[in-house]
DNA sequence: CTGCCCGAACTGTGATCACACATCACTAGC
DNA sequence: GCTAGTGATGTGTGATCACAGTTCGGGCAG
């Protein structure tokens, strides 16, 4: 097949379907906190919103309820699962464990290129977390940044998707919090954690690294669980 | 709403969707083995064969490919995921460390229940392997519900579930070679494997737990990839 | 005023149809 | 004889309809 080799310079086109479109809209809302646990959603309702019809949207419900980022109840009612106490700290226990690991991979094997995209991250989020009336929502966006900027460093790209699935199942509980409680940044806590982990993977530090990791995951699920943050999921 | 106190006994009526079956049956046919890597599938065949329409193995097929476990080329070509030996290895690095966490956890937390469940799943399999012509097939089944055993005794459900996920990938390359080669068992890599591993759990060695789990995975990734068990992924 | 019941509106699930696209066998043209 | 175009067939994707089940509010009976 002998042709131009103008057409060497063509851009493949993105073959994106609409499930895939309307996947990542629900997935942005779950992960950013703008739906809150509890919350039920309808196939018809958020088709009308996206402006298709109810097909691609029950293909993007369906693997996200696969996922566990959402919960079609017994009763065929679909929404935001509420997490249990129980429920909230095993989710963050296994986070800290695999969170962990990834960071302790990462500090092993970075290369500069990625320390310099975790520093970056890092200061973007502490420039934020630092100044006078932190936006929450912005805050979400930074401190996800950060982390996975981490976990692609750590070589593993399985382990990133396991890690990005996880997000998806605490994003709710964790993020709705830091919506509504962006004073909590002010503490500081996040911001110690995060020096920590930089410094730690600087210094190729493997296990200092998953220590802060841990300890940033682990903090913010006490400060929730603390607060009593989390409804229970019986009905009255 | 007073009632008759003999209702409280009456079980749940499991609410199972056609979609749940057809998800189900796919993934036995995955996790075993019997679907092999590269073969392709088509919605409106599986729904001859399942007795349904196309709807219910739609939905299966998005949960499927949502976990990987299926992918759809960008042809549209639906297919068991073909892994390149470095998707292959990083898989299996990433088994490596996650089940070896749940491994070391299962070893510190076990309670004698599971142990004994865990001892009597190795009997199990180290009887069948351990005979005179194996029997690949069933040598897979024992094996998963070994290692699952070993899992469910971590104490975390989410860690649990990742591991299913990942042997959801896994899966078809592993027990597609286990089936063809049933004769490996013979050289007992994984019955003494597998002996290290209850012997550090029943001794609440979490280290050696880690450690000899991600050395049964190690090996057995180790003689795929030196068999080239693994076809490459382009087309000529 | 309170408790129950019934019906309208809505839910997810499944089936069926329509469509754009991919694949492959085949044939016309060089 | 070999390539390029063409048609039939099958593919996943999306829309629409049908249905069983749920939810919720209004109205009737007590």
């Amino acid at each position: 097949m002998s042709s131009s080799p103008a057409l060497a310079d063509l851009p493949q086109i993105a073959r994106r379907t609409l499930a895939d479109t309307a996947y990542d809209a629900l997935s942005d809302l779950l992960a950013s906190g703008r739906l809150a646990p509890g919350d039920r959603l309808s196939l018809r309702q958020t088709a009308a919103a996206l402006g298709v019809s109810v097909m691609p949207v029950r293909e993007a419900v369906s693997r996200l309820t696969a996922e566990g980022a959402l919960d079609v109840a017994p009763n065929r009612a679909l929404r935001v699962p509420v997490l249990t106490p129980e429920a909230f700290r095993a989710l963050a226990e296994t986070r800290m464990a695999v969170e962990g690991l990834a960071a302790a991979r990462a500090a092993e094997r970075r290369s500069p290129g990625e320390l310099a995209e975790i520093r970056r991250a890092e200061a973007a989020f502490r420039a934020l977390a630092g100044s006078a009336r932190p936006d929450g929502a912005r805050a979400v966006v930074l401190n996800r940044d950060l982390h996975f900027a981490v976990y692609a460093a750590c070589g593993l790209e399985p382990l990133r998707e396991i890690i990005a699935r996880l997000w998806l199942k605490a994003g709710p509980v964790l993020n709705l919090d830091l919506r509504a409680h962006p004073g909590r940044l002010r503490q500081g806590s996040a911001m110690r954690r995060h020096a920590e982990a930089v410094a730690a993977i600087e210094a190729r530090d493997g296990p200092a690294a998953a220590a802060a990791i841990a300890a940033d995951i682990g903090d913010a699920a006490e400060f929730i669980l603390s607060r009593g943050g989390l409804r229970q999921a019986q009905r009255p």
